[in-house]
RNA sequence: GGAGAGGUUCCCGAGUGGCUAAAGGGGGCAGACUGUAAAUCUGCUGGCUACGCCUACGUUGGUUCGAAUCCAACCCUCUCCA
């Protein structure tokens, strides 16, 4: 591939090439010396599963694999095992090294769906940074100061706003600027809340001698609620290795308006086509589109079926779980039956949802919170729309 | 180190002695409707086989018939000054 195809390619989809020109000045560098390219991108592995916000940035390196380059990705388990002790908000306990580990393993299980695994180098970040010693981080934190640092949105935010910061959050910045140091990064691909951590890459690069690297952002994919950026811990995610049928639960759970952003940023279709089209024919299409990138040829439309079947026709989907739960006293309460099967938090959730008409046993509504339940079965128990079990009662 | 503000239920945020399981909003869940787990509207949103009991307003004690509300000590956060 050319150049002129390959920037054409890898800016499709980005939101800033840093500096202007960049990118084009690197690959012409590279061709010259006969290498490929070193692209690399971070992430944190502080939760065990990769979302479709991740697989924006993974679809990006792949693009780049596409063009010949060499992916490093760069697993932030040194960064990780500190956790986030602004304490505050998020008290997120800090992850030992092991659980860090583990993660990462079920990442590169993961990421390895999109990703060619010659083309890819995985490293993680505690090779170098587990060794600075305070001398050398003192040394990288006179690289940089604190007004630049409060530059930074999401400190400014805080800071204006009376919100606390750790002195420790200035350092993350500095030693992830420092994984580019380490690794000789080329590029770095990041989403656009981390633009300020990739300039401090070519930052800390120009201060230790050596070439800035370029920076890609990408645009910050919007979870289910359309408000906030897809999260785990805001539990507005589409996880990677979700179930099928789940995946594209959610997806069909989006606003219309929100279904557009996500065929923009998921996948290639042609924007006009989708505003021509009936939305949720347009959202089912979507949904199985990216149901089968994760779960492999003919998984979407299993997905759009069951679906069809479990929403628009009411129907009983064909893989409800099974349980089993002794009488009392002859039979069983079926708020008892509600909240030791899980279905349901608590008594009260279930007392709560019979009164709100939620429930049916075997088909037929039941709104008496003191029905009881014979031993037999199983039960058809349908809780709202779409919580099932098959139960039986032992006598 | 000094002066001030503050810590409330999943989140934000009212509440300054009993009417407070605690306004309002968000989120979540349910129902109706539909074009879908969109949108909209309505309701519910600590636990307990429950007209009652238990647990909850940073922590621990105290005052009081009675405390999220008053007092004391402590912990934590923010602002200004140094």
């Amino acid at each position: 591939m050319n150049i002129q195809e390959q920037m054409e390619l890898l800016s499709r989809g980005t939101l800033e090439i840093l500096p202007a020109g960049s990118l084009e000045a690197k690959l012409k560098q590279v061709k010259k010396e006969g290498r490929p390219l070193r692209v690399k991108a971070g992430f944190d592995p502080t939760a065990p599963d990769l979302h479709l916000g991740h697989t924006v940035l993974i679809e990006k390196l792949r693009q780049f694999q596409h063009c010949g380059h060499q992916v490093i990705f760069l697993i932030g388990d040194f960064t990780g095992t500190i956790g986030d002790p602004t304490g505050k908000n998020e008290t997120r306990p800090p992850l030992t090294h092991d659980e860090v580990l583990l993660n990462a393993e079920t990442y590169k299980e993961q990421v390895f769906k999109i990703l060619d695994p010659k083309q890819t180098e995985v490293r993680f970040n505690s090779e170098w940074l587990g060794n600075l010693t305070a001398a050398d981080l003192i040394r990288i934190a006179g690289k940089a100061t604190v007004a630049r640092m409060l530059e930074r949105d999401d400190f400014e935010k805080r800071y204006k706003g009376g919100q606390s910061i750790a002195i420790h959050e200035f350092l993350y910045p500095l030693v992830q600027g420092y994984d580019s140091v380490a690794l000789d990064a080329d590029v770095e691909l990041g989403g656009n809340d981390q633009k300020f951590n990739l300039l401090m890459g070519r930052q800390l690069q120009e201060a230790y001698g050596k070439p800035p690297q370029a920076v890609l952002t990408m645009p910050l994919l919007e979870g289910l609620d359309g408000i906030n950026k897809m999260s785990k811990s805001l539990n507005n995610y589409v996880g990677v290795a979700e179930p099928a049928k789940e995946q594209f639960g959610k997806l069909m759970s989006v606003s219309d308006e929100l279904m557009l952003k996500y065929y923009e940023l998921l996948t290639d279709v042609d924007l006009k086509v989708i505003k021509s089209m009936h939305p949720m024919e347009a959202k089912k299409q979507m949904a199985a589109r990216i149901v089968e990138r994760f779960h492999g040829e003919g998984a979407g439309l299993i997905a759009r079926e069951g679906f069809e079947s479990q929403f628009a026709r009411s129907e009983v989907p064909d893989d409800v779980p099974e349980a089993t739960l002794p009488a009392e006293d002859g039979s069983l309460w079926i708020v008892r039956a509600l909240s030791e099967s899980g279905l349901t938090a608590s008594n009260g959730e279930a007392i709560r949802m019979i009164r709100q008409n939620a429930l049916s046993v075997d088909g037929e509504k039941i709104s008496d919170k003191d029905y009881q339940l014979n031993p037999g079965g199983p039960y058809l128990i349908k809780l709202g729309k779409r919580r099932f079990i098959n139960l039986s009662v032992e006598g």
